[in-house]
DNA sequence: ATAGTTAATGACCGCTTGGTCAGCAAGCTC
DNA sequence: GAGCTTGCTGACCAAGCGGTCATTAACTAT
């Protein structure tokens, strides 16, 4: 039949076997990952895989990397163009936003960093430069302009912004051990945003 | 000089391991801790070690139900006996509660529990029925008796006893990921605990 | 002293797995 | 279609590691 054994195809690769891998480190973790099943699980040789990626650890660091997507910028973007009060911000785009990461990928990464952080210390800075330091700026800002408005009181909110996404991180966290235990994350975000305006309103 | 080669001391073997292991297995987390590391630390040969446990398995599982103290039993006796007002008890023992936990061994059995629950299920049952479970009735408890006591406000609350104890989990997630970089676990919680009062306070 | 019991040792084994490389073949060029 | 480049394969290797067991020696009882 002819049927070719392989096709060449240098532009595709990378990806492929970089979105297995994540598949796998997801499944397994970094150590109890193993390269041949990335490889087997990409349609490719093991010999390949390593043609791309020099060692295991370089392809986990891709593969983190990777999955830091933009959708903190959309945030950050959000935050500086909204027209809205900032009571109907955090209502609307910001509550929907915390709804929103424990469900993503991001809750993934999160497992494998706090797994194998210790040992990867670049790439925590790396995820620290990217997201969580401009996250929390964005959000220190956003309450710093509604005291400026005349819509929030003075408060400490504004130098722990880590408050305003502590359900968010528990909400992940749940999802990752307790996948089969019961959590309403929206009401519990619905309800977090409640208290947070119920304290800061004007 | 006669110094013996070693001594019998069955009683206490098993909780020398343990304790090593745990020192291994927060350094290293499951799969790259070695039981031969564990033996060193411990002080003792590989041998010895299996005639203990059966398995590395056993032992990770034995190290962490053994650093799963009562310490949650301390707050749920607490908030039965205390004689404090509900916003008292608030501000004062479940305050200092939640500001202890991020600091104790419980954030190291948090990390190995994210990072190996999936391959141990188990365990992440073992830690659910002893701690969060019981954790979690506990405070729902309290807010329901201050509602019914006149103190609080009927809200959302007592089905979201997740979001009391929220801050306290960033702040072990943080300690994990960013040791390094600064963040004012005891304002972050009394903050938190400003926050829920002005919510719920009748 | 002596014999018996068992806590403790550490050399050893087999398997797993990250990483290599000599060779193969897809596809391009002329 | 001949020849060349290079994407791709998969058998192979060395190291590391969990787990075993024959042997040793610390302690006990008599």
């Amino acid at each position: 039949m002819a049927q070719p054994r392989f096709q060449r195809r240098k532009e595709d690769r990378p990806q492929e076997i970089s979105d297995a891998a994540f598949e796998v480190f997801a499944a397994k973790g970094y150590a109890a990952a193993r390269v041949d099943e990335v490889a087997k699980r990409a349609g490719v040789s093991k010999g390949l895989l390593y043609l791309y990626f020099k060692t295991k650890e370089e392809l986990f660091k891709a593969v983190i990397k990777s999955v830091v997507t933009r959708r903190v910028d959309a945030l950050l973007i959000a935050v500086d163009e909204t027209e809205l009060s900032s009571e109907a911000f955090m209502r609307g785009p910001l509550l929907e936003f915390m709804k929103q990461i424990p469900r993503s990928p991001v809750a993934v990464v999160i497992r494998l960093l706090i797994a194998e952080g210790q040992r990867h210390p670049d790439l925590v800075d790396y995820y620290w430069d990217n997201v969580v330091s401009k996250g929390l700026k964005a959000i220190s800002r956003f309450v710093e302009r509604g005291i400026e408005r005349g819509e929030f009181r003075k408060t400490a909110l504004k130098e722990l912004p880590q408050l305003v996404v502590a359900p968010t991180m528990l909400s992940m966290i749940w999802r990752i051990l307790f996948t089969q235990r019961e959590l309403d994350t929206d009401k519990l975000m619905d309800t977090h945003i409640e208290m947070i305006l119920a304290y800061i309103k004007a």
